[in-house]
DNA sequence: CAACAACTTGTCTTTCCGGTCAGCAATAAG
DNA sequence: CTTATTGCTGACCGGAAAGACAAGTTGTTG
C-alpha cells in the first residue's frame, strides 16, 4: 500500500465527503438529500463526488455501514464478563452515551433508516445485531438467576437503554427548545449521562457484591 | 353547518387522506413521500388530492399538527395533583405507551421531524410543549422536596420517560427483527408497557404514602 | 520528458414530481 | 327543469436532480 501524495488526499477527502453526507443525509433523509447538495458541503463539484461515490444509495450505505461498524465494536456487553452487572452497565450506557455525543448524524441517519422500516439494514440488523443481542440478554437472564438484579424484562431493558441515550442523539433539537439552549453543551451530556446511568442501575437494583 | 352526503364524503374523505398520508410520511419522510404515492394508498387521482390539501407542505402540517394534539391533550401531568407520584407516573407512562401503540405512523413523522431539526414544528414546540414541559418539572421538583420520590434529574426524566415510550413505535422494526417476529403484538405492547413502567417507578423509589 | 493513470469539470439527457388549468360530472338549490 | 356549486379528471408545464459522457488537468512513473 503505497501514501502517495494522491493516495492521501483521496482518503482524506474521501472521509471529508462521508462526513458531509452524513450531515445532510441526517438533516434531511435519503430523499431529501441530493448529491449537488453533499458536494457543496464537501466543497467539490457534484460530478467529482459522483467520480469518488458512483451513486447516492452506495454512498448512503458507506454512512450507514461506519456508523454500525463503530456501534457493533464498541458495544458489546459479553467482553467484561468477570465485572459486576453494575460495573458493567454503567460502561455501557457511558458508551451508548458517548456514541450519541461524537456522531450524533450518524446516529440521525440510522434514525431515518430504522423508522422507514430499515429497506437497507434490515439483513445486517438480522445478521450481526440479533446474535448479539440474543447473548446479551442471556446474560442478562444469567444475572437475574444469580440474584445479582432484580428480576427484569431483559430485552425491554436494552430497548429502553438504547433508547433512553440514543435520544441525546436524534431528539436533540428538543432537548434544545425544552433547556431553553441553542445547543447540548459537554455539561448537558454528562448529566445526562449520569441521569440515565442512575436511572438504569437502580431500576436494576443491582447489588454491589459480585 | 348542513350535514349533506357531500359533506360527510368530504370529512370522510379528508381523514382517510390524512391516514394515508401519515403512513406514507411515516415510510419515507417528506421528500421521500409523492403526493401521487399519497393519493394512490388513499385509492384517488393526484388531482384529486390535490384538490383536498393545494399542496404537499400543508399536508404534512396538517399531519404533524393532528399528532401534537393527540398528545398535548392526552400528556399533562398537572391534572392529577391528587394523586401519589406513583399513580401518576403510571398513568403517564400508560398514556404515552398507548399513544405509541395507536398512532404509530403519526409517532414516526414526528420523530423524523424532530431529527431534520424540526424546521416546521420548532415554533410549535416553543409556544406549546415548553411550557407544559417547564410545569412539569416544577411538579416533581415538588415531589423531591417532600420527599416524595428519590433525587433525580427532573428533566432528563421526562426525555427518558418520552425516549422509552415512543421508540415503540418508531423503532418497532428493530424490535421486531430482533424479538423475531413481523410484527409486534398486543401481548408485546403490554410486556413492554409493565416493564417501562416498572423501571421508571423503581428509578423513583416512589412511595406508596402520599 | 513521454506516457500513463488519477483526478476534475462542463454539458447534456432523462426521469420524476409538484402544481396549474380548462373542462367534465354529479349534486344541490331555486 | 335550470342554474350554481361542488367534486373530479386529463393534459400539460417547469424545475430539480441523478447520472452519463467526453474533454481537460494534474500527478506519477519509467
Amino acid at each position: 500500500m503505497k501514501r502517495t501524495k494522491q493516495s492521501m488526499n483521496r482518503e482524506e477527502l474521501e472521509s471529508r465527503i462521508l462526513r458531509s453526507a452524513e450531515f445532510v443525509f441526517a438533516e434531511k433523509g435519503y430523499s431529501g438529500s441530493s448529491m449537488e447538495a453533499i458536494a457543496a458541503t464537501a466543497n467539490i463539484s457534484k460530478q467529482n463526488l459522483i467520480y469518488y461515490f458512483p451513486n447516492k444509495e452506495l454512498l448512503y450505505q458507506r454512512v450507514l455501514k461506519e456508523m454500525l461498524d463503530i456501534w457493533i465494536e464498541k458495544l458489546s456487553f459479553l467482553e467484561a464478563q468477570g465485572d459486576t452487572p453494575e460495573a458493567v452497565i454503567r460502561r455501557y450506557v457511558r458508551e451508548k452515551m458517548q456514541l450519541s455525543r461524537l456522531y450524533p448524524n450518524g446516529s440521525k441517519v440510522f434514525a431515518h433508516e430504522i423508522i422507514s422500516g430499515a429497506p437497507v439494514l434490515k439483513e445486517y440488523l438480522i445478521s450481526h445485531l440479533k446474535p448479539q443481542f440474543d447473548r446479551d440478554v442471556v446474560l442478562v437472564k444469567s444475572w437475574i438467576n444469580k440474584g445479582l438484579i432484580e428480576e427484569i424484562d431483559p430485552e425491554h431493558l436494552f430497548f429502553t437503554i438504547w433508547a433512553a441515550t440514543q435520544t441525546y442523539a436524534d431528539f436533540s433539537v428538543q432537548m434544545e427548545v425544552l433547556l431553553g439552549k441553542s445547543r447540548l453543551e459537554e455539561a448537558d451530556f454528562e448529566r445526562a449521562e449520569l441521569a440515565v446511568t442512575d436511572f438504569v442501575v437502580r431500576a436494576l437494583g443491582a447489588k454491589k457484591n459480585n
